[in-house]
DNA sequence: GAGCACTGC
């Protein structure tokens, strides 16, 4: 063990050791320079491989690998621990891998199981938190391997499954597929391996993976160790017990080896919750960054992020920003050479930035190469992303403005230098009120060392942090609170109880969420009549509920369709509500996505006006107008669907319409993916089929009812003021301006989100009958009353 | 009369 993890605890790579204070370039920053202050030294041991070279024979070389590419993968650190991992990984049923980026431990890991022979009794699972990672590490793999994609190694992501069982060896899965196996499969018996990739990242499905292996793990050992004693007592000698033998029982799977890879030093945590399994820690391949920091706070970290972004990009070129045209460096720097990017928190402060750019960057110093600034978010139509990831024309210099996207889901090549606002965009869900508010904080120092490594993915780079070194030493905390800590957990208790977990208060997670909102989403999965009100078991109805992959109130309302004879748009309603991105986007000079477009404009001349995101929005009213219902916006939201499929989801119809062809794409998808699992679990589909275009007043009556069965606790009524109260919590709302139903109140609405900024406002509502809530949700409004 | 970080089933 000690061979491989030399280290246990590296030193973090990024920190100076002395914290040394650093005008640069005496005066000259003048009124656009920023001061920073900067470490003694370089400092990423990282960059060098602390293991040592096992002695021992290797497998041949895959035959489509070129003989360098073959070599290049041999040379990877964690084949320098590949022995060990072994001998461990036979000496124990868990392990812990730390291993930096650039260790080849996603793609080399698994090939190493499947060669030393885990892979004989069952399959490799290889968990992954991001679709696309899912399917590009599988075709690598597939490819180093030298089999077809499909084969022995194949990719299971939604809507799209290349693994056949019994013949794929190394399955890359997503995180919440995994989970929904499980479901099916809670001792995990298709697989001999589990590898649960990225959990540093803590997202609420790899937490609930750690906790389900754990309990695959025990449960298969006790299975085991059940079947030796059968064997034993049931006499004869020793023969019987390799042949098992009891009365027409299976033999027993082998024992589960899970492997739990993380990209940072928690290696604590996740030890302990594996019984005190080994660490082994695999050293990584990057570059030194040095990082620089604010010498003193700033206050508007927009405008301190393009100021720093100018000086960058002309000091790296060996300019001074305040140098005239004839004090023209005599040495060149490195002219435009590396690229900047920039992490800012969200879409419109990306916008405004990259106007400010535009507009500063005009005033550069005669002889500085061209900048060139380029937005990168999700809502980015994927052509306007593509653009940011392409090379800059030689002698330009890209600032790439982006969001966490840039952080761990996206690889930004050609990035010499990175500017840190230190801020990102957390959702948190407020169990006493049961909200969600998005608000900007402070990201964690684990983060940070993510972002400042982002420039040394091909070179040294630099980093410059846009705060204080007091504040990332004493301020930020060392990582993220784990998403299970401040998420709603209706879904994740959900899955829970399907997973045959009685008691979810009593279960043992990775890190235990409030006990306020287990409690929280245990009462609200009570009123959708998913538990049993007196055993806390999975009714029908839940075990149902459960088995669909949507919000627990969505696949409440979907069941409820049946009673409301309107199933076929009900499948409709669920998923166009239940696919991200916007569907009512600008018209006009089509894209798929109308931020998108806009987006694209950073690099021409149309970044003037005030247009942006705003002018985006307004466009976006005007096509909601379009299919304005009178019920609301779920329902406007039905109508233009429903319009698109009878029109084909052809892309001309979509532009001329003001709809986003992806959003539809990926709405038509999700209703074909709910279509099959209804005819599996519930029944066929009498005329759902029917792709209803245009409703019936019974079907728009029937999916109000349907919809209000699903999302009783947010309705609000209309006060003798005009103004809505909701009720479950009795507080005043206001009714988003964006709504269809804005400047047309009516009695009684559901709403499907509440937004805290200004003020407290509901969107997306549909107008539904007070009676219904009675009706339909006795047992909730009855509590409400009286209390 | 305002504005949606990022994943995933």
């Amino acid at each position: 063990m000690e061979a491989i993890a030399s280290i246990s605890r590296p030193p973090p790579p990024y920190l100076p050791n002395v914290a040394k204070r650093a005008r640069h370039d005496g005066s000259a920053s003048g009124a656009l320079g920023l001061p920073w202050t900067a470490p003694a030294r370089a400092s990423n041991a990282a960059a060098r491989v602390s293991v040592h070279k096992p002695a021992g024979a290797r497998p041949r070389p895959a035959p489509t690998l070129s003989e360098a590419e073959d070599r290049a993968r041999r040379e990877l650190p964690v084949w320098a621990g590949r022995t060990e991992l072994l001998r461990e990984l036979e000496l124990n049923d868990s392990l812990i891998v730390m291993a930096e980026t650039g260790s080849g431990k996603t793609t080399q890991i698994p090939q190493f199981l499947h060669e030393a022979g885990f892979s004989a009794r069952g399959a490799i699972a290889i968990t992954q938190p991001r679709r696309v990672a899912a399917i590009t590490i599988a075709t690598r793999v597939a490819r180093e391997m030298g089999c077809a994609l499909g084969t022995r190694v194949g990719y299971s992501v939604r809507f799209d499954d290349t693994t056949e069982r019994g013949v794929t060896k190394l399955k890359y899965i997503t995180d919440g597929m995994l989970v929904r196996e499980a479901i099916a499969d809670p001792l995990l018996l298709a697989y001999a391996a589990v590898l649960l990739d990225e959990v540093h990242e803590r997202s609420v499905q790899t937490d609930l993976l750690c906790a389900i292996v754990k309990r695959a793990q025990a449960e298969r050992r006790r299975a085991l160790e059940r079947a030796r004693r059968g064997c034993g007592a049931g006499g004869g000698d020793g023969g019987g017990v390799a042949h098992g033998g009891g009365a027409g029982a299976s033999p027993p799977s082998p024992p589960l080896k899970v492997v739990v890879m993380s990209a940072t030093l928690e290696m604590a945590t996740f030890s302990a919750f594996f019984g005190g399994a080994p660490c082994v820690h695999v050293r990584g391949r990057s570059h030194p960054v040095t990082c620089f920091y604010a010498a003193a706070p700033l206050d508007d970290y927009v405008e301190a992020a393009v100021t720093a972004t100018l000086q960058v990009h002309c000091e790296e070129a060996g300019l001074r920003l305040d140098a005239g045209r004839d004090e023209l460096p005599a040495r060149a720097g490195d002219g435009a050479d590396g690229d900047i990017l920039v992490f800012l928190t969200g879409a419109e402060e990306i916008e405004a930035a990259a106007q400010l750019l535009n507009a500063r960057a005009r005033r550069l110093p005669a002889g500085c190469p061209k900048l060139l600034p380029c937005p990168m978010y999700a809502a980015l139509s994927p052509a306007a992303q593509l653009r940011a990831l392409e090379p800059a024309p030689r002698g330009v210099r890209k600032a790439i403005l982006a969001t966490t996207i840039a952080e761990t889901s996206l690889t930004v090549p050609g990035v010499r230098y990175v500017i840190d606002s230190g801020l990102t965009k957390s959702r948190r869900f407020h169990a006493g009120k049961g909200v969600d508010t998005l608000q900007v904080v402070p990201i964690s120092k684990a983060a940070a060392r993510q972002r400042a490594g982002r420039a040394g993915r091909e070179r040294a780079g630099k980093c410059f942090r846009l705060y204080t070194e007091h504040t990332f030493f004493n301020e930020l905390e060392a990582s993220a609170p784990a998403e299970i800590a401040r998420a709603n957990l209706a879904a994740v208790v959900l899955s829970l109880k399907a997973l045959g977990v009685t008691d979810v208060t009593a279960f043992e997670f990775v890190q235990s969420p409030p006990r306020a909102a287990l409690l929280a989403a245990l009462e609200h999965l009570l009123v959708l009549g998913a538990l049993d009100a007196k055993t806390g078991a999975l009714t029908p109805t839940g075990s149902l509920m459960a088995r669909m992959p949507l919000e627990p109130s969505y696949a409440r309302a979907l069941l409820a369709a049946r009673a409301h004879d309107c199933v076929g748009p009900m499948l409709t309603l669920t998923a166009v509500m239940s696919v991200e991105g916007a569907l009512f986007v600008r018209g006009g000079s089509g894209g798929a996505a109308g931020a998108g477009e806009v987006g694209a404009r950073a690099d021409g001349a149309a970044h003037d006006g005030g247009g942006g995101i705003a002018a985006a929005h307004s466009a976006a009213d005007a096509a909601r107008a379009r299919f304005a219902s009178q019920y609301g916006d779920v329902l406007t939201r039905v109508h233009a669907m429903g319009a698109a499929h009878a029109a084909g989801y052809n892309a001309d119809w979509c532009r001329a319409h003001g709809l986003s062809k992806r959003t539809l794409a990926s709405a038509e998808r999700v209703r074909r993916q709910l279509c099959g699992l209804w005819a599996r679990l519930v029944g066929p589909l009498a005329g759902a089929e029917r792709e209803a275009a245009v409703l019936s007043e019974d079907e728009r009556r029937g999916v109000r009812r349907a919809l209000t069965a699903g999302f009783f606790a947010r309705a609000a009524v209309r006060q003798p003021n005009g103004r809505y109260v909701a009720l479950a919590s009795r507080e005043e709302v206001a009714v988003h301006p964006s709504s269809v139903l804005f400047s047309r109140k009516a009695p009684c609405v559901l709403f499907q989100e509440l937004v805290l900024t200004t003020k407290r406002y509901i969107r997306e509502l549909t107008v539904i009958d007070e009676a219904w809530l009675a009706e339909l949700a006795p047992d909730f409004f009855d509590d409400d009353e009286r209390a």
